[in-house]
DNA sequence: GTGCATGCAAAGCGTTTGCATAAAC
DNA sequence: GTTTATGCAAACGCTTTGCATGCAC
């Protein structure tokens, strides 16, 4: 059984940087490890911070840059989960498809994957159903469950 | 069979403001008049343009702090369609359940409820078992749809 | 008359952009 | 050596806040 806990060797990040036409980077490769490294959805002043651990002279507009072109070519994913900041997490192929739950007082996120078969088999019907409809290509979608995570909940 | 447009009458409003301890003035009255009267989901600018209209004092400022205290009373609707901006609607009871299909190029909203019923079952089970397995008290669900709309995807 | 609501201006905050420098190739 | 990437500072756009005035009650 592999080992292999990131989505892409560095070497893989490399050539597919390459191959849109973009370099390999110091800065790059910080995010990059920094998502790698967190199992959470950080946002670009969180990925800042951490980054800059690893190297101190990276700027925040970097962190910017880098989560555009790495979203854009598909390495992240980007979130936005209601707290007016991008959040990002890697497009790790090894995780499957997931939804959140989002908590609406202390902003933790939980990614659930129970449930979902049916939920995504309901999704993919609806998505054709309304693209027929409305004549729409539909690209994506969204699910997301608002509400109180225990602890929250407990203390009101 | 009632002629009733819009979803509470001024009466209504008045009373049910006074019941929060807020005051009934001419600026929210005119921020639910706007949006009574536009079936479309307005940005607070949007709202400030069409409200000055009947009311050329108003300010902006007055929007944002009105469509706050309208949404927490549960006479609007905020949404959030990925543009950057609050979008408002009536939460207007005649109207069902619906969910949004969004055009990520002109950022065009479709309202849909067909097909939904289906969909909010399985949200309803989906939201009972996720808050019983995650001790999550949930209270609202988004669901949306992105995509192009006619238009955008016949122009690429 | 009292106290909440308003308008204006200024501040806040995440994000984007312009430009000279530095690094990847 | 050439071209892209970076850092800094400034600008941006939506939203919020401070404060003196005005309006609902």
């Amino acid at each position: 059984m592999m080992n292999e806990k990131k989505c892409c060797s560095k070497g893989a990040l490399h050539g597919r940087l390459k191959g849109c036409g973009y370099r390999m980077t110091l800065a790059r490769q910080a995010v990059m490890d920094v998502l790698s490294d967190s199992k959470e959805h950080l946002s670009a002043e969180e990925i800042f911070n951490l980054a800059r651990k690893k190297n101190p002279d990276i700027g925040l507009t970097t962190i910017y840059r880098t989560t555009e072109i790495l979203s854009s070519q598909g390495f992240l994913h980007k979130f936005d989960f209601g707290d007016k900041r991008a959040r990002f997490e890697l497009a790790d192929s090894s995780k499957g498809h997931h939804h959140h739950l989002v908590c609406t007082v202390c902003n933790k996120i939980i990614d659930y994957d129970d449930f979902i078969d049916e939920e995504v088999k309901l999704l993919n019907e609806t998505q054709a159903k309304l693209g027929k409809k409305y004549n729409f290509k539909i690209e994506n979608h969204l699910i997301q469950f608002y509400g109180k995570c225990a602890q929250c909940a407990g203390g009101e």
